[in-house]
DNA sequence: CGTTCCGGTTGATCTGGATCAAGGCTCGAT
DNA sequence: ATCGAGCCTTGATCCAGATCAACCGGAACG
């Protein structure tokens, strides 16, 4: 697998030069995930910044209860444990890849010393830094603002490309309803209600198909919230 | 007021020497707000990064139904705004003085060029952004899996500086309760739980003192969730 | 000084979504 | 092909916290 390649494909790296790149490549390590692995847990020291190859991670935190959140789900070209690196902290959340998985590895020694080094790389991370801050107070907004069946069409928004009406779901459904905090059952009786309102279709198990985006808009900004 | 003195004393320019302190205050602009005004809306350009000096910021967001939610509660020494500055979006939230308050600005375009031609500041900033994010992650983690009791006595458990037990009550109970995704009739009741079982005690309005952190803690660890 | 208004407390009731329970389906392992 | 073991769906019930409502006390203001 070429790791330049995959680091241009990765949104916290974009419009980066082939010269940085390059240097970047030279630094990353591969690795691989069985399906179940788990790659880091809360309260390790930060291994480096991942970036997903092929296949899918879940990043989630534990409560007392047992309960788990999945804060993120890392598709290719996506990153995850960058934020324990770059702020120095033991990691905050666990992580474990939800089938067989290759990433890429920037150690956090060499990441760190290249940020010291290279102010123009150091500007591009901030950047990045701030898109995925406004992402976590987007999901809080989610989370607070929202009722069930506006998180759902919310996320369901989000995953469409501009244009396109077909999603192709990235896991399975307990840990999409996990992430949007709901339970299983939940999002199995909301997708059934936005399927019986002709908002969506679900020809296979793991597609979903958008009939009405306008509709769908309402029910996530909470116009639609009883019928 | 003196900039350079109130910028060595928050905490995002932690470990900032003398002469990069110095080069921020002369950027900066003073600005006063009166009790209730609006300091920028969501979908504003940034203005800047704000620095608290004096009085108390409301950041928060607003739902369909009206309801807002309080994303951060800044005090003296504390910043925001900056996300929107550092990423180049629209502010993803409001703003507004919870009563008289004065700050400084730094304006968006000198706070860019600054983090253009300064490396260190921005190695500084960056570690900045990944502790705010982790303070995000564990407010959603606080709201996701924690209950009321648990919310509470972990907020209460993060005001109380290393070693005291006295803890002045930052703004009014209603935005707090809304800081932790509750009611205030919620957060009423769950204090007068937590005052019935002796875990604190209410001496005045604003102010509360932790009878027992190791009981507290375990509250805040979910350990005591009914009796 | 009243008086008005807003914040906080407390009580009574309601409800969205969780939890508990029971099949059916898929898919990997044998 | 057969056999689990998860996963998804659907139904029935429950509950934490929201909502509605009433009251109190103090700060702002004429």
């Amino acid at each position: 697998m070429n790791a330049e390649r995959i680091i241009s494909g990765c949104g916290f790296f974009l419009r980066l030069d082939a010269q940085r790149r390059e240097r970047l490549a030279s630094l990353a390590e591969a690795r691989t995930f069985a399906r179940g692995q788990v790659i880091f847990r809360q309260g390790d020291d930060p291994a480096g910044l991942f970036i997903v190859a092929t296949g899918l991670v879940r990043v989630y935190q534990l409560g007392p209860s047992g309960k788990e959140h999945v804060l993120h789900l890392a598709g290719p070209g996506m990153t995850f444990g960058e934020v324990a690196v770059l702020g120095d902290f033991p990691a905050p959340a666990f992580a474990d890849a939800n089938r067989k998985t290759t990433c890429l590895l920037l150690p956090s020694g060499a990441l760190r010393a290249t940020l010291r080094s290279d102010h123009e790389l150091c500007l591009q991370v901030l950047g990045s830094m701030a898109f995925w801050v406004r992402h976590l107070v987007g999901l809080l907004e989610g989370i607070v603002l929202r009722d069930a069946a506006g998180r759902v069409a919310h996320w369901l928004l989000d995953q469409v490309s501009e244009g396109r009406t077909t999603i192709e779901l990235p896991s399975q459904k307990k840990d999409i309803a996990s992430h949007l905090n709901l339970t299983s059952e939940t999002l199995s009786r909301t997708l059934r209600q936005l399927r019986e309102d002709g908002l969506i279709e679900e020809p296979t198990g793991q597609r979903i198909v958008i009939k009405s985006p306008e509709r769908m808009r309402e029910v996530a900004e909470g116009f639609f919230p009883r019928v």
